[in-house]
DNA sequence: GTCTATAGAAAGATAGAC
DNA sequence: GTCTATCTTTCTATAGAC
């Protein structure tokens, strides 16, 4: 309870939740200390509890803001016309904005646990309504008999964690560029999806 | 280094490696306490250095058996003849093995960052290992004519995150059996290597 | 806004009694 | 083989100087 947000510095603060995301994603929350997050900023362990009340919140924080984001940013993306068309948005949308975010991505699927109750309830909510996103696309498409998919919601999860998958073995400059890897995965999908 | 495998009890020791899995998939390796996993089993903490050196390598040797058994079992798996029956065995015995072992799972996937480089090394190596069983049946079926796969390594880690993602949602005695969902998961994969 | 210093709790691991 | 007791280190978080 040092503070509230933006009574203070408008770059320490900024560089804190940087340095708590890369380490986050790297060694894993629990596994982090808030020295080790001050050593990566430049200033010591207790000048952090001016930009955060406590560990939880950083996380929980940086949680948020991810989810929100894609929220937003899905919003924003330009669909087409029609199932065919939202799903292959929806694909590359996917693989390009959490490859964009490897240590986001990382954190929001891996820390899950590490939220008190409270903290995890609000971001299941903001998850789950990512999710609706890509399952209201595919029951509009069986609807208008478009795809063949047995069952929407087990599809949904099915299609996510493929794309998601993406991030684990993705490396920029690697052997497939950004761009052919969207379009191979977007193909498996529809094809899996019967279209 | 306070003991030898196999030179104490043969009772206690699954039972602190059994704790240490329950605790380790709930709530992550870094976060769980040797105090806890003694409180587990119903020992104080002292008495678990008579079964591991330490805790890195209870962590290690867990997931070293689970790997070690996911190849054993799929050696020993039925698999029928050509890519096409093969494939749907992979399938099949991937999602079936996986369920049955859900924390042994979790730790696989998300612990990888909490062991030492030597012993990340090792698993590593393993998880190639599966991974180029099916990525061999990817390539033979598309050898043959029968898949059409532009990617046989892009494909392999597809088919992998989308299959193991079946643990992040099913639940035993939920809306879908096993068996159908096994089924719908290889309708998805048949259809998305283009066979 | 950042520092030093430290309180207070808890961690991993070990020693030695029984 | 398990216990109690403890060493040593490290942690989160706070207090108060500047």
């Amino acid at each position: 309870m040092a503070r509230k947000t933006g009574s203070h510095s408008e770059i320490t603060g900024p560089l804190v939740r940087k340095a708590a995301q890369r380490l986050f994603a790297r060694k894993g929350f629990a596994a982090v200390t808030m020295r080790e997050i001050a050593a990566e900023v430049g200033v010591q362990a207790g000048a952090l509890y001016l930009y955060t009340p406590d560990k939880q919140t950083l996380l929980f924080e940086l949680m948020r803001t991810h989810m929100q984001e894609v929220l937003a940013a899905w919003e924003r993306e330009p669909k087409g016309e029609g199932p065919l068309k939202r799903l292959e948005a929806f694909c590359r949308f996917h693989i390009r904005f959490h490859l964009e975010r490897p240590d986001d991505v990382f954190i929001a699927y891996m820390e899950l646990r590490s939220l008190t109750p409270e903290n995890f309830a609000v971001i299941e909510k903001l998850r789950h309504e990512y999710e609706d996103h890509l399952e209201a696309i595919l029951a509009a498409g069986q609807a208008d008999g478009i795809f063949r998919i047995p069952d929407t919601r087990l599809a949904t999860m099915a299609i996510i964690a493929m794309l998601t998958g993406v991030n684990t073995w993705f490396r920029e400059g690697g052997r497939l560029s950004r761009e052919r890897v969207e379009r191979i995965y977007w193909n498996m999908v529809r094809r899996a999806v019967g279209a």
